[in-house]
RNA sequence: GGCCCUGUCGACUAAGGGUUCAGGUCGCGGCCCUCUCAAGGCCGAAAUACGAGUUCGAAUCUCGUCGGGGCUACCA
């Protein structure tokens, strides 16, 4: 089989939706599974809607996803403009491909699958508010191309000279009359589509001198040898004009195979998954922070403080399943088993607990050593005066309470810093004059145990307190207060091995004296 | 409105006409463990949108209805 070749093609509107990063996965995944390539190429032909910064998002998207292109972006992550071996095919971006397209654009009229269309944008828009207030639909189509102005209606002279004078020109495709595009999508299989449905787009704009988005994308697709497009499913109204295209160019029996993604949708209520949800409900939808020209920040999963890992094994299951019951893929896992035919068809609404689940099951695979360096970089100066042994032995104890490494400050603080405050409902549960009795002996059994360790300090404690017939919860809990300054946290044997008898005895004495 | 896609527990999904009074995971509830909080273990509630049809047999095939999504720009 030929060497299969995928691209993801997105716009630099703005930072890369967590939806798109799911479509360069599986794009991603699709190529490597068996040894393709995968493309990135900008689609910046609506200068307009071009927002700085957007670029370099994407890629620095896609480099910390793990699933930066082979072709398209250099080492240091920049689109490639010159062609070279290894990127033959640049420019990637569209703006910089304008010479490219005319040609392409001047044969489908040539060949009478396109024509000059001279209307303004403020007609059009007269005409369809007028239909729509007669409840009909207008659409651009053989039906009403013959009463409009084109090169169709007009003579050729006439053409010229608008051609050669007029700036807003346009370049339309014919949609043929009544006939049935018949396509077919990997994961949808067959469909079947009638050209009255559709109207004449717009390929080629004069005043930009770049085409739409339709022509570069068939135009630049079949210039780099793309062999199969996964994109988003709101390109599925797009396919016959596609098919159509490939056509008129003669170039069908190279066209790439098809495949459409469903999109993510909100967590609750209808539509589709939007920034909004995110800030509404509280989580990321996008993958990294991005801050507008406004100053508006907006969250990403990397800042929140998602593994990439777990982010890419999240996106994957979001649509897509092995078939079996596994659930946690390395992304080198993730290559081998994915498969297009078990993409799941309908939309898939997105959820936040299942996405924090994800994290909390990559936390726990991390080693001792990776966790220490993550626990250092995000409370550095709090743990200056502890070593790695120390720090690892506490998050050895902690990690399986945290979803997130930023959790785990609250989970552990008291381990790093001695309680200032003891929780008042605690202590007046806990601090009754009968424990207030007992504490005192606890504490002198405490100073005489040679063997500060764990069992002995749990058999110990379990001996002296039951062998008094003292009871066993006030006393343990009055413990846990002392040390921690709340009622929560590990095994108070854990804690006391850890900690040492020298900052035990100094937190109980503390205790006494602030409580009295 | 028109066109296209789509419909299994609250959510993600499995089951490709009989092996299914529908399985797993997240979430939810209960119990156990226990010095607290978690974690863990065990148990539980929870779904084939509806209606016809095909068939000995339908979650699975067909049609209709309803719901959801997308597109309907000189945006991508």
């Amino acid at each position: 089989m030929e060497k299969r070749r995928v691209r993801f093609a997105p716009s630099p509107t703005g930072p890369l939706h967590m939806g798109g990063v799911r479509t360069a996965l599986y794009n991603y995944l699709y190529a490597k599974q068996v040894g393709g390539d995968f493309i990135l190429r900008i689609e910046d032909t609506d200068s307009t809607r071009f927002v700085e910064g957007a670029e370099e998002y994407i890629i620095e998207a896609l480099r910390w996803c793990g699933i930066l292109p082979d072709e398209g972006v250099d080492a240091d992550g920049r689109i490639v403009e010159t062609p070279s071996e290894k990127h033959p095919h640049a420019p990637y971006r569209q703006s910089q491909r304008r010479g490219i397209y005319r040609q392409y654009a001047d044969y489908l009229v040539e060949h009478g699958f396109a024509y000059y269309a001279f209307d303004t944008a403020e007609e059009l828009a007269a005409m369809r508010a007028e239909a729509e207030a007669q409840k009909r639909t207008f659409t651009y189509n053989w039906q009403t191309r013959t009463q409009l102005r084109n090169s169709l209606t007009m003579d050729a002279a006439e053409v010229q000279r608008r051609l050669a004078e007029e700036n807003n020109w346009t370049i339309r495709f014919k949609m043929p009359e009544d006939r049935i595009v018949s396509m077919d999508d990997m994961i949808r299989g067959h469909i079947e589509v009638n050209t009255n449905t559709l109207d004449d787009k717009v390929l080629w704009k004069k005043a930009d001198e770049l085409p739409t988005y339709h022509l570069a994308n068939i135009v630049d697709d079949h210039l780099m040898e793309v062999t199969d497009v996964i994109r988003g499913e709101e390109w599925l109204p797009s396919l016959p004009l596609h098919y159509l295209l490939y056509e008129a160019f003669g170039w069908q029996d190279v066209q790439p195979r098809f495949a459409h993604l469903s999109l993510l949708l909100k967590p609750d209520g209808k539509g589709k998954l939007s920034k909004r949800d995110g800030d509404r409900l509280g989580f990321p939808v996008f993958p990294l922070k991005w801050v507008n020209a406004e100053g508006e920040v907006t969250r990403g999963y990397r800042e929140d403080g998602y593994y990439p890992e777990a982010f890419v094994n999240l996106l994957a299951m979001l649509g897509w399943n092995p078939g079996t019951e596994q659930e946690l893929f390395t992304l080198d896992e993730l290559t081998k088993a994915f498969s297009l035919e078990r993409v799941v068809k309908s939309g898939a609404r997105f959820n936040p607990d299942k996405a924090k689940w994800f994290n909390q099951e990559y936390l726990r695979q991390r080693t001792t050593e990776q966790l220490v360096a993550d626990f250092r970089a995000l409370n550095g100066d709090k743990l200056a005066g502890f070593d790695d042994k120390f720090v690892g032995g506490v998050l050895d104890m902690m990690k399986e309470r945290a979803h997130f490494a930023f959790e785990l400050w609250d989970l552990t603080s008291f381990f790093f810093e001695a309680p200032q405050s003891y929780d008042e409902a605690s202590v007046n549960k806990f601090w009754k004059d009968e424990v207030k009795e007992i504490i005192p002996q606890v504490r002198t059994y405490l100073e005489g145990v040679a063997s500060f360790d764990k069992d002995t300090l749990e058999n110990g404690l379990h001996e002296l307190i039951s062998g008094n017939e003292w009871p066993m919860g006030k006393v343990m809990n009055t413990l846990r207060l002392f040390l921690v300054g709340v009622s929560k946290g590990p095994g108070i044997a854990d804690m006391m091995a850890i900690l040492g008898k020298q900052e035990i005895l100094s937190r109980i004495d503390n205790a006494i004296a602030k409580l009295g």
